[in-house]
DNA sequence: CACGGCGTTCCACATTCCGGCATAAGACCT
DNA sequence: AGGTCTTATGCCGGAATGTGGAACGCCGTG
């Protein structure tokens, strides 16, 4: 349904640019006007979008995206599996505990957060979104997925964000294999300079990874002799995790 | 564009009644099974809802809206705006304060809210939902509408929610006079009991309602013979925020 | 005053989506 | 086990639907 992924693809842009006109969004996707148009008018009447007339039109994400609230927050079997095993990893490392969920092997999305009382500390909030091929959240649910699915993935590109980000698909692969190999995944510099994070997937019952729970540090705090005690630490939480989901 | 108001439609049953199936949409709106079918395909490809395969495929709402809520919230002008009087206003009375904006007529969405440190306490959740008929918002942003979709609104059917609800047209209308008269909208039990709420409009500049302030306390802690000079302070955050906007 | 940029509207064409039908796979009762 | 009901998924011809080029009207500018 060519016309229903467009418009939700112009929803996205509208809140991302916010407040912004008809002429920026055709631009940016290089459409005729009249389709963004008829698109944004849509998007309005069924009340997702509003037009803001001050001296041209701009148009603004409208309220009805806080009615519509994702299982996540609305205490899914997962999210509230996921609560106490995390605090728990908090008290443990006074470090803070995210977990993020893969939005259509797009990115990753911050789903929960348990912060540390540090006064320097890692700061990912909930909605936030990152690539999956540069982060450790990402790399533990790669790791997992079917061949297939990975290959799918890598035949975009993997987009660079420093001299630690892998952009190679065969390097890739080999660090998603180390991944399975030890059970969690590590980022050191791979997307955010100074933070390092170390990831464990959440799986359903048939294997098919739902979640990552990481903890994030900055540099300055990273030990790395104690990488394979975080490693079980965090492996641990995210099987806990996955055996209250699973019941 | 009519497969996308369908989407949309649809995207908002999955989120109401999530996890849902396939056959229980096909009922809900009398739809051909095929239809619903592509069509939670296509929102499911575009990442805004999720499979959940445990017996039978069950829809999910996915994260895709976690990553456009926050636009929702802080990319309005008005959300900014409105943060310091609200805050201001919170520390006078020290009774927790929301921002309410109306969906496409349907209802009130909680937009913002600053809390009171009172144990006892009313509780509104940022994208809660509340019908315009029963609630102070509701009549704050209803009493500013031209006369004639305040007349489409009541076309449809005012449901009760206690002794107290206003059910009957003529009586909301006479209602909202008294709004327009004194500036603010009180709410008695009128939608949750044992919660009282005030509240005031804040304006575009040609008068168009575009939210509302309201302050909302216990009724342990209401007290009947300073109704005059709470909505005096809450008109007047309302004042300061369309003031504010307006810039 | 003419011009250019912008948002909005119109309309004929053909692409896209609709929805009936058929298949397949479980689930549940007998 | 066998049979039946419900549910999920795939297919395809026809027609409604959305497409996008072009024209309109509005405003600020040179």
């Amino acid at each position: 349904m060519k016309s229903v992924t467009r418009s939700l693809r112009i929803l996205e842009a509208v809140a991302q640019h916010q407040p912004v006109t008809v002429g920026e969004l055709t631009k940016l996707f290089g459409l005729p006007k009249s389709t963004v148009q008829r698109t944004l008018v849509t998007l309005n009447e069924a009340g997702w979008l509003r037009a803001n007339r001050s001296d041209t039109t701009r148009w603004e994400i409208g309220a009805r995206v806080l009615a519509v609230r994702p299982a996540a927050l609305q205490g899914s079997s997962l999210f509230a599996a996921a609560r106490e095993p995390m605090t728990l990893l908090r008290d443990t490392l006074n470090e803070t505990i995210h977990l993020s969920v893969p939005d259509a092997l797009q990115c990753m999305v911050v789903v929960d957060r348990v912060d540390c009382d540090h006064a320097v500390r890692t700061y990912h909030a909930i909605g936030d979104t990152s690539p999956l091929h540069a982060t450790a959240t990402g790399h533990a649910v790669l790791a997992h997925l079917p061949k297939s699915e990975v290959d799918e993935f890598t035949a975009g590109t993997l987009e660079g964000y420093g001299a630690e980000t892998i952009t190679d698909p065969a390097e890739l692969r080999a660090e998603l294999q180390r991944v399975r190999d030890r059970g969690y995944a590590v980022n050191h510099n791979q997307y955010l300079q100074g933070v390092c994070a170390i990831a464990a997937p959440v799986l359903d019952g048939d294997g098919v990874p739902l979640a990552a729970v990481a903890v994030s540090l900055p540099d300055s705090r990273f030990e790395p002799g104690r990488l394979a005690e975080l490693g079980r630490l965090v492996t641990g939480t995210a099987a806990e995790i996955t055996a209250r989901h699973l019941r």
